[in-house]
DNA sequence: CGCATTTGACCCGCGC
DNA sequence: GCGCGGGTCAAATGCG
């Protein structure tokens, strides 16, 4: 970190330089303050003021500077601390509101379920699509079904990107307007498992490999396959919920109690993405993350966020930037962020795991057990 | 032989 | 109604 020298008049081996304060370390800024004050009452402390009788009126000229520029940098070291506790107050809002918002939430869909079980006892359950489908789980009967996607894209020049999950390969086609095949999968990590993906390399640049999921895993997931899991959950119910908010559902919920955003790319909603009618958001892992504000900015003006998220948003840039800060500054993010890429670009793929013969370009067969990872490949970077 | 992959056929939704 | 394109099925094939 950038250090910063408040005392450039000082001898640097009587008063050590105040390092800048970092807002948002567990190190206390009041603490160190306070040691600061205690050392500076210290009658070991050489405060560097040459206090001899020669030379007295210089002497005076140069006490009087230091003093005011004592008092100035308390005052600067007050405001900073003032601010550092405001930022915090409002860190803490933010997760209040969030933690209300998804208790509500919690509750409401209790009391819908139980309304429903108690119009139609005899209703027999939801259908299986239905039960399996988190997504649709809120939807409403009338209304046309959602059934939102989550398309990653990264840089790999293997067939699949390892999630953790094992898939069995179902479908291949020739999609219109991309000359590489595009290949259907289906999670085979326990029976009647609804999530597919499809798999087919960007048109644009064939060594982009856009992986598209849908629909919810109905059994445990390990660790690498989760955060991926997890972060596709709450991309797609931040879209499902983003402009109708009847499809408040259960897949809402598993988003809320993520750490929301933790990881984000672009919110666009990709409609043309391998041509899918269904709302999608597109994690896009070859650009580089360094602005976590422009993510949140973009969120806001497209309005993809559930309204009642879009809320805990700060309303003026300035706190966008700030909160950007404490996100990419939050240790949980971080693990978050590499426990996301490890289980994207964690480790060597076995050579024989590569495009099969015929297969078309880049599509070879279906991996199972352990993850195999391509080789790494995706961007990010944090400033 | 069992299992995974391949691939043509089929189904379905949508636009014209 | 028809054609098109996306998605899925299932028989055929390949491989260990």
């Amino acid at each position: 970190m950038e250090t910063k020298t408040l005392f450039p008049f000082h001898d640097a081996a009587v008063v050590e330089p105040i390092k800048e304060l970092d807002l948002f370390s567990s190190a206390r800024p009041e603490l160190l303050l306070h040691r600061r004050r205690r050392r500076s009452c210290s009658p070991d402390v050489d405060i560097g003021l040459n206090l001899a009788t020669s030379g007295s009126s210089r002497v005076t000229e140069e006490e009087k500077s230091s003093k005011s520029r004592v008092i100035e940098v308390k005052v600067e070291l007050s405001r900073v601390l003032d601010e550092n506790r405001r930022l915090r107050s409002m860190l803490d809002q933010l997760a209040g509101r969030c933690e209300a918002l998804h208790g509500r939430l919690v509750h409401l869909l209790r009391e819908r379920d139980r309304r429903r079980a108690a119009e139609k006892p005899d209703a027999g359950g939801i259908p299986e699509m239905m039960e399996n489908d988190k997504s649709d789980v809120g939807a409403v009967p009338e209304l046309p079904r959602r059934r939102a996607r989550v398309s990653v894209r990264a840089r790999s020049d293997a067939s699949m990107i390892g999630d953790g999950c094992q898939w069995r390969k179902y479908g291949q086609k020739m999609a219109k307007g991309n000359p590489c095949p595009r290949a259907y999968y289906r999670c085979t990590m326990a029976v009647g498992c609804p999530v597919r993906k499809q798999v087919q390399r960007c048109v644009e640049d064939r060594g982009v490999l856009v992986t598209t999921y849908e629909g919810s895993h109905n059994h445990p997931l390990p660790p690498t396959a989760a955060v991926m899991a997890n972060t596709t959950a709450a991309a797609a119910a931040m879209i499902l919920s983003g402009s109708a908010s009847s499809n408040l559902g259960d897949s809402i919920m598993a988003g809320l109690q993520r750490p929301f955003p933790y990881v984000a790319a672009s919110p666009a909603v990709d409609a043309a993405t391998l041509g899918a009618p269904f709302p999608t958001v597109t994690l896009d892992l070859t650009q580089s993350y360094s602005s976590t504000a422009a993510l949140l900015r973009q969120l806001q003006q497209q309005q993809q966020m559930p309204l009642d998220l879009r809320c805990l948003l700060p309303q003026q840039p300035p706190m966008v930037e700030t909160v950007t800060t404490a996100i990419t500054k939050d240790p949980k993010f971080t693990a978050a962020l590499a426990a996301a890429m490890a289980s994207i670009v964690g480790s060597p793929r076995p050579s024989s795991a590569g495009p099969s013969d015929s297969s078309g370009p880049g599509l070879g067969p279906a991996t199972y057990g352990p993850p195999q990872f391509p080789k790494p490949c995706a961007t990010f970077s944090f400033k």
